[in-house]
DNA sequence: GTAGAACCTAAAGTTAGGTTTAGGTCAATA
DNA sequence: TATTGACCTAAACCTAACTTTAGGTTCTAC
């Protein structure tokens, strides 16, 4: 249950030195030491671990993490922030999401384009063929990529 | 047709010292300049403007970017470079999708978990609930979240 | 009790991707 | 022709999130 910073780092992947970069940014307002003044990673840092990569993941700041965990430390008084805060990540993951397939789709659309230049031989094939001969998947790809211009 | 640099940051949306240090790093190889030495956006660098911003979209660093672009350059004997470029970033993005998918999962959970406790007035509720009381929806997450330790 | 691995801190360094500044030049308009 | 808003460059600056370095301490195993 208690780990050394090493065995934590090891257990999530995470870098030693980026370890111990959270903890001054006070990312693990608890964790206790040994007399000797080594770090013991418990359960709950374990577990702030998970929601720091969890958090970074929905592009989060650290200063916005450590913000959290401090509210999480005031106890249930700040249990509303913390609702809006999560709810505003959902939100901004979903618009994500969409951007995500946006490009996706333009990836989709440049693979088209050179699979076809390159059984041609040359690129002026793609580059030149009108839409209504494209695959109809496609044509909805350029279309879709048109609509930003 | 031809765009002065105030306007094609304008058109796009992108900052005009982005477009000047976009042209400093060789993101816009062919890009004219009148006599006085004013830079002329034409559609090919609104074009290249649009596969700039896709890219930057997967990730890819400016250093990618402008290899790709090198290979623009050279024509049609760099086609499969560039296919096998895009299908690069086309996996990339898939992979991304998913983790993008499991965080919005997690985040979902941690939604409930808030809305949960603000209506019992303390995070002891949610935290303590057993599993079988939580939604169906919320116990895959939550299963989710912990395949990940 | 001693060797060596693993830990500690503070401070400096790194990287990408811009942004800002300072000091000019260009070009459309009155 | 004079103004002035838009443009130019080079170089310095910025930020986040680490990472590295240097010099030292602690812990574990023999």
């Amino acid at each position: 249950m208690p780990y050394s910073i090493g065995e934590a780092a090891r257990m999530t992947g995470v870098n030693i030195s980026t370890l111990r970069y959270y903890d001054r940014e006070g990312l693990f307002p608890k964790i206790s030491r040994t007399d000797g003044g080594i770090r013991i990673f418990s359960d709950v840092e374990m577990e702030t671990l998970q929601i720091i990569e969890c958090l970074k993941m929905t592009d989060m700041p650290i200063k916005d993490i450590k913000q959290f965990l401090d509210w999480c430390q005031a106890g249930d008084s700040t249990l509303q922030q913390r609702r809006d805060m999560f709810y505003e990540r959902l939100d901004c993951m979903n618009r994500k999401m969409q951007e995500l397939q946006q490009t996706i789709n333009t990836v989709k659309y440049k693979c088209w384009y050179y699979d076809t230049a390159l059984s041609a031989g040359t690129e002026e094939v793609s580059k030149n063929m009108s839409e209504k001969d494209m695959p109809e998947e496609i044509q909805i790809y350029k279309r879709e990529m048109m609509r930003k211009k």
